[in-house]
DNA sequence: GCGACAG
DNA sequence: ATCTTGTCGC
């Protein structure tokens, strides 16, 4: 048996104790998008990537890609024992280069889950760092319009809320807080993050570059290269960091 | 028992 | 997540 859920859950709900929500204690220069794709025809090959964006000019400062083999199933509410592991590895190395503490935003939920501890808040918990969730579904809780908004309700507080985008307000996102943050700083970052073209149809900035970039990596070096060439101008880096296989 | 179910 | 097929629009 791959995993044994009782045990991941009686560690989540540990976890889920340590969550904080509260404000910013700090103002963040940059935000890290965390996202993995997966080697087509092959979804035991995992591939992730932790892409650093500075905040003020929304240039790519700089970017850890990990490919790996992934053992653990998908099974919805334990997301992050399958996923991060190699979500930590690719982040450990981009925080070693980078010399200041970002807000990390992870693909999936925040404490908008069945014990109140998703992907985002995991990881925000095991590395101390304010951690946002960005969903494309919803898993878990109410949605209850407060505010002229769309809030994510679990257990009777405010966990997130929705933004809805495209064309009549088809796709919509799930924004969650992960760890060490606030509603009003969540409202605050994702409302600058998403890209004004695609009008919310797209998932905020460094969560879709972080989703492009592992996808182009899964696919392989000459893709990722290509991608990379034919996007200098998103990127601002004083150092090359083409590190994909070193795994 | 039935429906729901991040990536 | 990934694949497939087809459609629309720049």
């Amino acid at each position: 048996m791959p995993l044994d859920l009782l045990k991941a859950s009686r560690i989540q709900e540990i976890l889920s104790k340590k969550v904080q929500i509260k404000r910013l204690d700090y103002r963040p220069k940059t935000v890290v998008g965390l996202d993995i794709s997966y080697k087509p025809g092959q979804d035991t090959i995992g591939c992730a990537a932790a892409v650093a964006i500075r905040l003020d000019d929304l240039k790519i400062i700089d970017y850890s890609i990990v490919i790996d083999e992934v053992t653990i199933p998908y099974i919805p509410g334990f997301l992050a024992f399958r996923e991060m592991p190699l979500m930590f590895k690719a982040l450990i190395r981009l925080l070693k280069r980078l010399n200041e503490k970002p807000v990390l935003m992870v693909n999936g939920h925040g404490i908008s889950h069945p014990r109140k501890l998703g992907i985002a808040s995991h990881i925000g918990v095991v590395t101390d760092l304010p951690s946002i969730g960005v969903a494309g579904k919803l898993l878990y809780g109410d949605i209850v319009r407060l505010k002229g908004r769309d809030m994510i309700i679990v257990e009777g507080i405010i966990a997130g809320f929705v933004v809805s985008g495209g064309r009549d307000r088809k796709k919509s996102y799930y924004i969650s807080i992960g760890h060490k943050i606030s509603i009003e700083d969540l409202e605050y970052y994702i409302d600058r993050l998403f890209e004004p073209e695609f009008h919310c149809a797209k998932p905020p900035y460094p969560i879709h570059i972080a989703d492009v970039m592992s996808r182009e990596a899964a696919r392989g070096r000459d893709n990722f290269i290509k991608w990379i060439s034919r996007n200098k101008h998103l990127f601002d880096l004083y150092t090359e960091h083409l590190e994909i296989f070193s795994n």
